[in-house]
Order: C-alpha cells, then sequence, then structure tokens
DNA sequence: CGTTCACTTGAAAGTGTTCAATTACTGTGG
DNA sequence: CCACAGTAATTGAACACTTTCAAGTGAACG
C-alpha cells in the first residue's frame, strides 16, 4: 500500500499517484497535481462485493492492493467470471453506459481500492485535456482487452487457454514486483474454469498435464512457472494418438536411463499452428 | 442513406443526424447543431477494408448503411472474427488507446460510412457535456457488449450460441426498419463460426437442426425466423440420446399421421437449464 | 476432530471437430 | 447465354477434446 496518505483516519491518495497505477504518464501533472486534488481510499476483507449488477453507477475505483475477480449472473444464477482485477486495474467502467452496473466486482482477498467519483474525473477532464484523453485510452484498453479475450475464447484449446492465462498472471505478478516464476494463485479452480470457459477438471487436469511435463510445478495453489516460453507458444498439444506415443516413449526412456523425461525442447516440436 | 446531404460532391451529416444514428438524445441539440458541424460520409465497395491491425487511429466511423465486420488476426493468420457492425453501429474505438487500430474492419458490403475525426469529437465534448457524456457512454456501451460476449462464448452450447446470433440479427434488422422474420445473412458459415468460436460445419449443421425441427427455415443465406421465443429461450438441445427418442418419436407421428411434427410447444421442454 | 470445501483423478459419455465427398452457388470469359 | 472455375454450403463418418459423473484425497476451520 505505497500510495496514499492519512487524513481524517482515512487514506487518500492524490492524481499522480492515481495516474501512476493506471500507467498513465501526464507531462503536465505537477501543474494539476497543485490543486491537491485528493481521492479516498476504501478497503475491503475478501469476500466482500465492491458493486453489483443493476447498482447505480457513479463511481469507478482502481485497484490499490488485493485480488478480485468481476462476474456477469446468467439468468439461471451461474456465475461467469469476466476479469481477475489486481494491483493498478481499473472497475466499473461497464456502468458508465446505463448508469448501472453491469458487473459484479467481489474481492477475492482483502482489498483497499481508490475511489474515482466519475463527475469528479469528467469535471478533471474538462479542465485538463491530458486527463481526458487519458480517460478515453483507459477505456479504449478495457475495450481491447475485452477483445482479446474473445479471440482467446473463440480459437484456443483448453491447454492453450490455461496456458496463457498462466502466462498473463506470471506477467502481471512481475509488473506489481513480485516474482513472475513462483506465484499463489488466488482464486479457485471453479472461478478459472469459468473465466476461460471451461470446467473445474479439465483445469485441474490441464495443469496436472503441465506439471507432468516439467513446463510448470503446481501443488494446490502454488503454481512454479518452468518454461515460460513454452507456455507462450503452446496453442495446442498433440492429438492423443501421437501424444500417447510419445508418452509411452518418455516412459521408456525414463525407465531405462532414469534420465529426467520431457523437457522444453522436446515439446517444441508439439508447439502446433 | 437517408443522412446526409451534398457538398462538394460529397455526403455529409449534422451532428444530430449522427447522434441520431447512435441512438444518443441530447436535449440541448439544437444549439449545437446551430453551428452545422458537419460530417464527411465515405462509401466502400464490398470487400473493401476500411482500416488495418496497426494502422495509425484518426478517426472513428460509424455505419450509416452497409454491412461489415471486425476481426482480429492471430500469429499465424487466421481471422477470429469479431463483431458485425451494421447501421448506428460504430468502429475503431479500440484504436484510440494505442493510437494505433487493434483490429480489422472489412466491408460485407457496399457500405456508406460517416468519418468522425477523433480530435473533432474530443474538441467538441469540450465545449458540450452532454457530447462529452455521449462518447463516455458509447464507448462504455462497447465494453458492455464485449462483455456479454465473453458470457456467451463461455458458457453457451453450440446451439445456444447460433440461437442467440439469429436473435441478435432478427432484432438489429428489426431496428433497421427490415423484416425481423425474414432476412438474408450477409456473412459466411465461416464467418459465423469464427465469430461464434465454431467450425462452419457446426454452424451448417446446426442451422440444418434447427430447420428439421421448425424453428427457423434456412436456404442458403436466406433465413426466416418461425419460432422466436424458443430461439431466445434455447439453451442446450437435449443429450444425445434423448433427442435421438425425440426424434424417433416425431419421425413416428409424423409418419403416422402426416401431422407437422415439432413445434414451438414440444421443444419447450427441453430448453434446460 | 469432524465437517466442509477445494482439488485430483478415473471412466464413460457427449459435443464439436476434422476429413472427405457432394452439391449449390457466383462471377467471368468465351 | 453457357461453360467453367472457384468459392460456399451441406452432409456423413470417425475421431478427439472436453465434460459429466463419481469417488477419493487433502487442506482449512470451527
Amino acid at each position: 500500500m505505497e500510495a496514499g496518505r492519512q487524513r481524517q483516519g482515512r487514506l487518500w491518495s492524490n492524481l499522480k499517484e492515481v495516474c501512476d497505477l493506471l500507467h498513465i504518464y501526464i507531462p503536465t501533472m505537477s501543474s494539476i497535481g497543485d490543486e491537491e486534488l485528493l481521492f479516498q481510499h476504501v478497503q475491503f476483507k475478501s469476500g466482500q462485493r465492491i458493486h453489483t449488477i443493476g447498482q447505480p453507477f457513479d463511481t469507478l475505483y482502481i485497484v490499490n492492493s488485493g485480488f478480485l475477480k468481476t462476474l456477469l449472473i446468467d439468468e439461471f444464477g451461474n456465475e461467469q467470471v469476466l476479469s481477475f482485477p489486481m494491483k493498478g486495474d481499473i472497475l466499473g467502467v461497464d456502468g458508465i453506459h446505463s448508469k448501472q452496473h453491469a458487473s459484479e466486482a467481489v474481492a477475492l482477498s482483502d482489498c483497499d481500492l481508490i475511489l474515482l467519483p466519475f463527475k469528479k474525473l469528467t469535471a478533471l477532464g474538462r479542465t485538463h485535456i491530458e486527463m481526458e484523453h487519458a480517460m478515453y485510452s483507459v477505456m479504449s484498453r478495457e475495450l481491447v482487452r475485452e477483445q482479446a479475450m474473445v479471440g482467446m475464447l473463440g480459437a484456443l484449446s483448453a491447454e492453450a487457454r490455461v496456458a496463457r492465462f498462466l502466462v498473463s498472471l506470471s506477467d502481471r505478478y512481475s509488473q506489481m514486483g513480485y516474482s513472475s516464476k513462483l506465484f499463489n494463485l488466488r482464486m479457485t479452480r471453479h472461478e478459472i474454469g469459468s473465466y476461460l470457459g471451461l470446467t473445474l477438471e479439465t483445469v485441474s487436469r490441464t495443469l496436472s498435464a503441465f506439471n507432468e511435463i516439467g513446463m510448470i510445478t503446481v501443488d494446490q495453489r502454488t503454481i512454479c512457472i518452468r518454461e515460460l516460453d513454452a507456455l507462450k507458444t503452446l496453442r495446442r498439444l498433440p492429438p492423443s494418438r501421437s501424444r500417447a506415443k510419445q508418452l509411452a516413449a518418455n516412459k521408456l526412456k525414463s525407465a531405462a536411463n532414469k534420465a529426467p523425461p520431457p523437457n522444453g525442447e522436446s515439446w517444441g516440436q508439439f508447439v502446433t499452428a
């Protein structure tokens, strides 16, 4: 919780801290900062809901610390996870259009969020062109992200989805200053499955398979990335006939000469279009 | 091509026409309109590309007439269709963030688009608060749409996806003043499949199945919606064992007493969670 | 210490894909 | 106007991937 200062027994952040979180660089920031605009923080405990579907919208949130999920709920009450926001991510953009939140956000850990009253933001945008453009930019970025998600759901196999999920987590952890190799999942297999359009069993099995291959080590929620490049380029494991052959071959080899069976190289050949 | 007037041998639209297309109502429109801001139209022939991935972004487009597709291209050159924009839809929002288009847009028919230079738009937003809010609103709406798409790809069966696709087309045609029952598909099975995360064969088979059941009539690109409500509520056809039974029963019935086999009612029972 | 929830793993089933063959369109040039 | 080539759509059969169902293990927490 680097950003923020105490005032009235609460944490507040100034505009610069908010922009830094969002990875927005504003050259004339100092002149804006002079006004000492402050944004209030709010804390949520794990499991608490930040907003619900249909709830009136009037403020955006930025994640300062902690982990969350956002979700849609279909007509039968089933959750569809849309994203796993973490530090620097923005929440609530989908509420602008209808002035009601279109999704639900839930804390997966204790969280510290910064409140961005939408009216305050737009007013700011009016006096500072850079801020205005920053807002358009952030919204556009969210859209691009969703499009990438659609592309992934539309085109990739289960294994490729899980692999990309791990890679993106790795990226984000490293951006946040944590290890990109060794980290803990903050969400259940069920939530991952929902996010990726898979069942929790498929997620579990896929992680186990990656583990067996040696691309990762997995134990419950602890993940260790061993072959990042292999994960990045993986599109589809070989069809089961050849995979069966390969597995058999590997078993033979490892049985014969106690050598560690498959490595990143030996799986490169299976990274197919 | 109702909107637009001639000037310098080209079509132009004023702000009111643009807002009407976007379904945005601005109460103080008349005062803005006074300035006689005009936006230029551009025509594209079927097959032409409006913008490519990576191309510098500086203008948004609104579809005034015609049909298009937008798509992503993966590292192997495969298309992933993202949307099928038509009258009133906006194009190019994904380019704002990186100042480069993140997707490609292609005309599926001859099109008439209105150019909205982004700078002109933001300037307008600065002088007219309602316009500014309209822009945020439109971008938020795009995001909500993508989220709905993610939800659909993540949760629905092939049949449900195709059904929803038909329903949404029906909605949009009726909004545009065309028949909501009888229309022509402007895209190939391949493009539909890409959009829905399915193969073209699955799309074709599913349409044939709907046809056989009597929910729609399909002949090549001509679609006639017969049981709109059934399509709307369809989530998943029954598992093949019971479906086989059902089909057999239907065949028996129709063979026995020449009655039209299945109707909307008889399929209601299969609309399951 | 027992209950609960998350996770793993196996076996069977089902949905959707792939491959392949056939038919139907579309547009072009003779 | 027709033939022809090329693209689009349909359909069947075999197969593969993912899910479903089920059982069992493990960790967390009162």
